[in-house]
DNA sequence: ATTCAGATGTTTACACTGTCAACAATAAGA
DNA sequence: TCTTATTGTTGACAGTGTAAACATCTGAAT
């Protein structure tokens, strides 16, 4: 299986396709991925990834679905870590989610680049894509059941929360907050999320987050 | 000028060029958008266009600037119908910005799928980008005036309003809340306007926006 | 152990793309 | 009218995604 020797099988090739186009993509870009470029990479044949993949949308498909299951780990290990703290908890998972499109931009632009829903016959992606908005949801739930968040249809919510954090997710790859420090970037993304979060609490907080 | 026996000069080939392109680009995406195809849509060759864009990137560029110009023009008539109601006024400007995603997905797309940013020179484009944020800045500073919304930053009223409007107007046409009549749809947005407005209000504003 | 089928990788080829260089036709000013 | 800059065309080149035919390896049944 490891053998060296014989390179004719390159042993998990499909994977090895997925990380180097991974690594490319964060480097030049989702527009400008070749294939041909990964295979070079690899040192495999142009066509060699049709054995592993139907097409080129199918290979960033399953990229996205790989994006989208460690964008739900992280941002609800991060609300996890906050117990029955509502709010802190909400605010720790909208900055781990940020942190996520901040540190693999281009990957987070895949996944909600829209290049994908208009010729992906796949249905497992729309599937996969709520695995994120699921660990959102929850949190809301578990905030109307605390009586910390105004009453209204836990979807709704979440989906309040999610619109916020992805805009803002957005709008910070794309530069608009590049004028920042990093200590004043942190400051005003806490203080953004924070207003949404003011918009859905029963109690009147105040109007900027505590502290770390 | 308008004589059309000698069809060898077009006459405003720029604008027929990127009115093509747009529609192009609407139809099937901006990702798909060949050049050579707007050219044979004209009945041009295929190198025309070079005589007016630099390139690719440049005709991409000056439609993206089109699309922030408009989207500031409906956004800002929006809110200037609505006087001195501070609140009414940002959530028709909210609208008005969703809508012109709704109706014009691809085109937004185009000004924020962050394709331009990676090698566009044009230091024009952060700029007139800047006037989409102005309408909803100035909005801001009117209610700061008004004394209906909290005392922060003007700026970081106005960016976070912003974040969120982008934020719906982008899953939106993302097709995340395709399971929704139109009418609910409508509830929906302004339902989600409305709990980042409750965030900035000084007053104790309502759970649910105020029918139409 | 041999054989044979399926999985995996390669070669070749095709249509398509963006863009450059060289050339042709027109429009406008001296 | 002659000149010159503007605007459009032709032809070419390198690069792309991917289909078809072919080659090689792996593994299991005989």
């Amino acid at each position: 299986m490891t053998s060296n020797k014989t390179q004719y099988h390159h042993g998990d090739l499909a994977s090895a396709f997925m990380d180097a186009a991974i690594k490319r993509i964060a480097q030049e870009g989702v527009e400008k991925l070749s294939l041909r470029a990964v295979a070079r990479d690899l040192g495999v044949s142009q066509t060699a990834l049709y054995r592993h993949f139907d097409d080129k949308t199918h290979l960033l498909t399953l990229l996205a679905q790989q994006g989208f299951s460690r964008l739900a780990q992280v941002s609800s290990d991060a609300a996890s870590q906050h117990g029955d703290d509502t709010f802190a908890a909400i605010m720790a998972l909208g900055m781990a989610y940020i942190e996520f499109a901040q540190y693999h931009p281009e990957h987070y632009r895949l996944m909600f680049g829209g290049m994908l829903k208009r010729d992906c016959k796949d249905d497992a992606l729309p599937e996969i894509r709520m695995t994120s908005f699921d660990v959102i949801l929850q949190q809301a739930n578990l905030g109307l059941a605390r009586g910390d968040l105004i009453q209204l249809e836990p979807r709704l919510l979440a989906r309040s929360c999610w619109a916020k954090v992805h805009g803002i997710a957005m709008l910070l790859i794309d530069g608009f907050y590049a004028d920042n420090s990093p200590a004043q970037l942190n400051r005003l993304l806490r203080d953004m999320l924070w207003i949404n979060l003011r918009g859905i609490s029963t109690q009147l907080l105040p109007e900027t987050p505590p502290a770390i």
